[in-house]
DNA sequence: AGCACGCCGACT
DNA sequence: GTCGGCGTGCTC
């Protein structure tokens, strides 16, 4: 029996392997890319096997006496194999992390298969429909895929001149999900494998029925309501070609599809596609990496790119697939402004236009989605003496009423107080509240629209798993006349008897100190106006807000795409923001101000001498060096999160990989003080 | 990251 | 005399 050495990573933020041997494999079996079961100190925990070998390798740290045993191999086969680990092995240096928590993000925790998240009890086979495509759809099939094989057969010119990225740019209703599936059916013929990468909010039941219904078990599909067993044995019936379409959100970019032919991420602005816990990666830039190294195709699709991807696409990084004709007919729906700072305040957050337009549309039969952008938006405690505001005692944000327990709560840490009678600061007995959520809208509508069915829809008045799905298919059904939600109910989601979309308040988040703010800001009116009058050309769009005159509002509510990108563009690059220049944001955080301050300031120091370095040293990085930037320490925006405050480095140039080398020597060199924890942050999506 | 070890203040 | 604070250091 041959006992071999086993190099293992495991998930801490160590960025070393460590040696353990097995001596209980009689077949000899080689044990790289299993997961194994071990004691690392005094602790259990599962390492990743990344390599082996017979004898104990010559720059192990440790004496022989010291290696010790696995305690057991949690595999019958390899979970990852030799591609995943080099996607793995570019995370960890890419979001400076290590190794073992790139591995582990990637893979399933399941131990044990279950099959009952899978779509065994769809048995039936794949429905066949004849799809009929517009002929700019199958302009746009062929042109990816005929891009496709050039790639695949002549490496030279895609490396000299063609781009393997493809964007699938058209509005909501112009067929974008077909030429998806068709570009996955024919890859599937071709016997090829796709990811296919929605939003987690667009993994909704019926986005998921579609595709099983389309592609029966040849479909697997990873979504957050998959316990760890069933997201490990999708992850088999992937690995075994059983599954060759894999949709799912963000993580499901990792997916082991043998023969990959094409990554797809739809919806490819969307902020959910970036982590928000180490590693803090970007499904965009990961599905860039692998169909790099794997030669194959990215496309990506959105009736809002991105500006970066914009950007690309006019610079010609980036293949553009036009569409432009909306298939259910008709035009665009004509969305209405309505300046809330012309009218008086007393008519509530539903104007007197707007209540006209729902009556008479409640009138029609047809039903009306009123939408709420709730962040810094809500209902908040305010003294009319002296503009006193409650806040979180635990983060620096505005406590929201909730008027059902009767408490202020915080909407990020889940702390909660009853409401004072009087300000707290000046003693004032004229306090109030200001704002308006969903809640307190919810009480307008029921007040001005006393016959109508209301359906609310947000995080809040959700209780149950599938609750969402249930409302949102009883408001299809025409069980309600009115839905009044926030986020989840502007995406992605067909009414045929919609008719009135009204956006209650646009300009939030317009005025959050965020860079994206205002792409943030469009892209979501722009979505919401979409969906109105998918079916029907009558469909309105209203927007109330208080700065009509605001480039992204102005710019959607008039269907300025092109003009919206050039100004946004033109602003970024005279700030020099992305994607004009690169960023890595780092985050100190401890539980006092002194700490997180002081931490941030001896970090800024170190980060300072390392950039004068490079910029001294003769090497290819000293003329980057001088424009690359180090930008504070200040206070987040959010200066104080679950009793945490919060103070940020920006690290700013024209290429990431210097940041990324002053980040990681940084890190190399500096011991956090105490209690204070260093987020690391590339190419950051908010800088809340 | 955890978790131990380890060396100095206020409590039975 | 002990309980316990969190600084430092290690984990194959």
């Amino acid at each position: 029996m041959q006992k071999k050495f086993l190099q293992i990573v495991l998930n801490i933020p160590l960025n070393q392997s460590f040696t353990y041997y097995d001596c209980d494999n009689p077949e000899s079996k080689s044990r790289v890319g299993f997961r194994a079961d071990l004691k690392f100190g005094n602790r259990r925990m599962t390492g990743f096997v990344i390599s082996e070998s017979e004898k104990l390798p010559e720059d192990c740290p440790v004496d022989e006496s010291k290696i010790r045993p696995i305690l057991r191999i949690l595999d019958d086969e390899p979970l990852f194999n030799a591609e995943l680990l080099k996607t793995a092995e570019w995370v960890s240096s890419y979001y400076l992390c290590s190794l073992g928590e790139a591995v582990s993000a990637m893979l399933p925790s399941g131990k044990r298969e279950s099959d009952a998240g899978g779509f065994s009890f769809l048995e039936e086979s794949p429905e066949v429909k004849a799809r009929n495509l517009s002929d700019e759809q199958k302009k746009a099939v062929e042109e990816i895929l005929e891009i496709k094989s050039e790639v695949v057969e002549n490496p030279l010119q895609s490396e000299l001149s063609r781009s393997n990225l493809h964007y699938l740019y058209g509005a909501t209703g112009t067929g974008k999900t077909e030429v998806f599936m068709q570009v996955c059916e024919r890859l599937l013929s071709q016997g090829k494998g796709v990811i296919y990468l929605v939003p987690e909010i667009g993994l909704t039941r019926q986005v998921i029925e579609a595709v099983v219904s389309r592609f029966g078990n040849t479909a697997a599909v990873l979504h957050s309501g998959l316990t760890p067993s069933q997201k490990l044995s999708e992850w088999r019936r992937i690995l075994n070609k059983d599954a060759r379409i894999v949709i799912g959100a963000r993580s499901a970019v990792f997916a082991p599809v043998p023969d990959l032919g094409m990554i797809i991420i739809d919806e490819e602005h969307d902020g959910s596609y970036k982590s928000g816990n180490a590693p803090r990666y970007h499904a965009r830039q990961v599905a860039m990496f692998r169909c790099r190294r794997l030669k194959i195709p990215l496309l990506m699709g959105s009736a809002t790119p991105s500006v970066e991807a914009w950007n690309m696409m006019s610079e010609g990084g980036i293949e553009k697939h036009l569409l432009t004709q909306r298939l259910a007919g008709g035009a665009m729906p004509k969305i209405k402004c309505v300046n809330l700072s012309l009218l008086s305040s007393d008519f509530g957050s539903i104007s007197p236009v707007l209540q006209k337009e729902i009556e008479e549309t409640l009138s029609e039969k047809r039903q009306v989605i009123l939408f709420l952008n709730r962040r810094g938006f809500t209902h908040f405690f305010r003294c009319n003496s002296c503009g006193f505001e409650l806040k979180c005692k635990n983060c620096s944000v505005s406590l929201t009423f909730h008027k059902a327990e009767k408490r202020l709560r915080c909407h990020y840490c889940g702390y909660s107080v009853s409401p004072p009678q009087s300000c707290p600061e000046c003693g004032s007995l004229d306090v109030g509240y200001s704002g308006f959520g969903t809640e307190f809208i919810e009480n307008e509508v029921k007040a001005k629209f006393p016959n109508a069915r209301l359906v609310r829809v947000d995080t809040d008045s959700l209780t149950h798993k599938g609750e969402l799905t249930e409302k949102l298919e009883a408001f299809k059904k025409g069980e309600y006349d009115i839905m009044l939600g926030t986020q989840m109910v502007a995406k992605g989601l067909n009414f045929p008897n919609l008719k009135l979309v009204g956006v209650v308040l646009a300009d939030t988040g317009l005025h959050l100190p965020d860079f994206r703010a205002a792409e943030r800001t469009f892209s979501l009116i722009t979505q919401v106006a979409g969906r109105a009058g998918r079916f029907f050309p009558d469909g309105k769009v209203f927007v109330q807000t208080y700065c009509p005159d605001s480039e992204p509002i102005a710019y959607a509510v008039a269907g300025k795409i092109n003009e919206f990108y050039e100004s946004e563009i033109n602003l970024r690059k005279m700030l020099n923001f992305p994607p004009f220049a690169r960023l890595i944001r780092l985050v100190f955080r401890a539980p006092s101000e002194k700490q997180a301050v002081s931490g941030a300031e001896g970090a800024a120091s170190i980060l300072h001498k390392i950039l004068r370095a490079a910029q001294l040293s003769p090497s290819k990085f000293q003329e980057i060096a001088r424009q690359t930037e180090i930008l504070g320490p200040a206070e987040c925006p959010l200066s104080k999160i679950a009793a945490n405050y919060r103070q940020q480095i920006i690290l700013r140039g024209p290429s990431v990989s210097l940041l990324q080398y002053m980040a990681s020597t940084f890190r190399d060199n500096f011991k956090a003080p105490g209690e204070v924890y260093i987020e690391y942050d590339v190419d950051p999506v908010s800088l809340l």
